[in-house]
RNA sequence: GCGCCAGUAGCUCAGCUGGAUAGAGCAAAGCACUUCUAAUGCUUAGGUCGGGGGUUCGAAUCCCUCCUGGCGUACCA
């Protein structure tokens, strides 16, 4: 990366002198000033230093400056020094052209990390199979593949996670409630139990149950049969609508499979026993994790001898641990917010390594629509679905629209100005930059071109310079997001990068009379596609050849 | 009561491991299509970064406190 080589070639300047050769330089770090006149990169170095030298920031920059200077090649076509002590570099426009050669020939790779043999599991969505998806789940799902994308690309080991919670008083419920579906549908008498599930979408599964089998032998059928088709037709349906998002799973981590046909809840339980973390209160037993950094202990065990949610937690997580992973990630709705410290103290009981347990919460979404907050259908009570929404907008603006807000930020999704052709939507911007670009590349006779032997000196213009520049900090971009796993840099980044290209594309014509100069500006352009196709990639939106 | 998240331009939001004159999009006002896609570009205007203290060379960013909004605070899952 361009930062990691300019951050090399200051240390090895000022290295040295025997008066710096003893700093700290993991706190040499370059940032890019909003100011153009104070260079390409600036750093701080000297400002931060001064304490431990016991100097003044200024002077000592410049007495670095000094050093730098001398050893400078042609890599730095200026360095200089502003007060209070900053020390901003401009890089040589041929360094910006030889770095962009190497675009083109990392293609779908440019941006991604080395391999790190890091092995990371991420948990998302895994919405109770007891319903359809809703806007609820959406932005966790849209996130947290993201997410997984990004990691991946960043060079981890990614294993995504869906735990199905198809166990427990919900699974008995629903398949009473479905019954009862069945028993309306014969057009007998029905009546879904109290804290049953009303929603329509179990008619629907009670009209294929019925074509199934006949409906007596069905109705002679016990509950957990009613349970396991209604799990299995709503797992089902989940899967689809999250396919229709371009969002699968490479794990479905049943909790009935998983945790309840083997004997882990009692073993794990065994554990805690062994460490005393476990107690009988009041007919129950209570874990002890005010022990071990949370404020309460829990109830594991009911007094009807029954694990509670939280036991099942806890089992499921250990076993996350035991699978041998650096980096656990849990994507969780800001509604379980308080399940975190809980969760973290039960595994310190347990001995597991926090550090590598991580979690991204994702704050709730609001649909408005002329105004109004629409949330929530006022017909049926229920969330607007997933497949209502893709009904009405497409896979690749609903899920550019959940990742483009930081996702520990309250969001207000609003339908009208996200419709098709609509001033205020941003992923059409960024499609259409791509879209022009292939446009611009897919003229006759541009294939014929040798791209190798593209002379990028002739990319002189300021913009076009300004484009370089933004396509190469696409690798530390991926990198921020990465480590904070946020992808709504990545969203941003593009956005920034396509108004570039779009000024300019305005500004200056691509294809001109000079050959040559044409050719690196292609080349430039195809740069700049390999970029938003990548980045794009990582949001799980498409990038379409027209528009 | 306690806990978590948020409060930045009229609106929706970036910026928060402290950096230089606080940004973008939309909305507002005005321009530019005989041109490789106008789903675009170019101007202009728009701010007590919720309030008040503190920390220091420097605070939207860190600490304290108060105010406002959202969410949570089960022997439910």
């Amino acid at each position: 990366m361009l930062t990691d080589e300019i951050i090399e070639k200051i240390k090895n300047s000022l290295i040295k002198d025997p008066r710096f050769s003893d700093l700290d330089f993991s706190n040499l770090s370059l940032s890019i000033p909003r100011n153009k006149d104070h260079g390409d990169f600036s750093t701080n170095f000297a400002m931060i230093s001064s304490g431990s030298l016991k100097s003044k920031p200024i002077d000592l920059a410049e007495e670095m400056l000094v050093l730098l200077k001398q050893s400078q090649d042609s890599f730095f076509h200026d360095i200089t020094v502003e007060k209070p002590g900053f020390i901003n570099f401009v890089i040589s426009k041929e360094i910006y052209q030889g770095y962009l050669a190497d675009v083109l020939l990392k293609g779908v790779n440019f941006g991604s990390g080395p391999k790190n043999n890091k092995k990371v599991l991420i948990e998302f969505v895994s919405a109770n199979p007891t319903g359809l998806l809703h806007l609820g789940h959406l932005r966790n799902a849209a996130v947290g593949d993201s997410v997984a994308r990004i990691l991946k690309f960043s060079g981890y080991d990614v294993v995504k996670e869906y735990y199905v919670n198809d166990y427990g008083n919900q699974v008995r419920l629903l398949g009473e409630s479905l019954k009862e579906r069945v028993l309306e549908k014969l057009n007998l008498v029905f009546n879904i139990p109290e804290g049953g599930y009303k929603g329509d979408y179990l008619i629907d599964v009670a009209e294929s149950l019925l074509m199934t089998k006949d409906s007596e032998s069905i109705m002679k059928e016990e509950n957990s049969f009613f349970s396991n088709f209604a799990i299995n037709y709503l797992t089902e349906e989940i899967e689809k609508d999250l396919k229709d998002l371009d969002i699968t799973f490479d794990s479905w981590y049943s909790e009935k499979k998983k945790i309840h046909d083997s004997d882990s809840v009692i073993n794990i339980k065994k554990l805690i026993q062994s460490v005393g973390g476990l107690y009988k209160k009041e007919g129950a037993e209570w874990i002890k994790t005010s022990d071990y950094g949370d404020n309460d202990d829990w109830v594991v065990t009911k007094s009807n001898e029954s694990s509670t949610y939280f036991m099942n937690d806890i089992a499921y997580h250990h076993d996350k641990f035991d699978r041998g992973f650096d980096k656990i990630i849990n994507v969780w709705g800001a509604d379980h917010h308080s399940h975190i410290s809980r969760l973290k103290a039960s595994m310190k009981l347990l001995s597991n390594d926090l550090t590598k347990l991580d979690f991204v919460l994702i704050q709730f979404v609001r649909l408005i629509k002329d105004g109004q907050d629409v949330s929530m259908s006022k017909r049926s009570g229920t969330y607007t679905t997933i497949k209502d929404m893709l009904n009405e907008f497409n896979k690749d603006l609903v899920r550019f629209m959940m990742v483009s807000r930081s996702s520990d930020s309250h969001f207000d999704f609003d339908l009208d100005k996200c419709r098709e052709g609509s001033d205020d939507n941003p992923i059409f911007y960024i499609q259409y930059a791509s879209a022009r670009i292939n446009s611009i590349l897919n003229k006759d006779d541009l294939n014929k071109h040798d791209m190798e032997s593209a002379n990028l000196a002739l990319l002189t213009e300021e913009k076009e310079i300004g484009l370089i520049k933004k396509i190469l900090s696409f690798p530390d971009t991926v990198e921020e997001a990465s480590n904070t796993m946020s992808p709504h840099k990545v969203a941003f980044y593009l956005q920034e990068l396509a108004a570039i290209f779009h000024s300019y594309y305005k500004n200056t014509k691509v294809l001109v009379e000079d050959d040559e100069l044409s050719k690196a500006r292609v080349l430039l352009l195809s740069s700049i596609k390999i970029v938003l196709i990548n980045g794009l990639n990582l949001l799980g939106v498409s990038s379409p050849e027209r528009m």
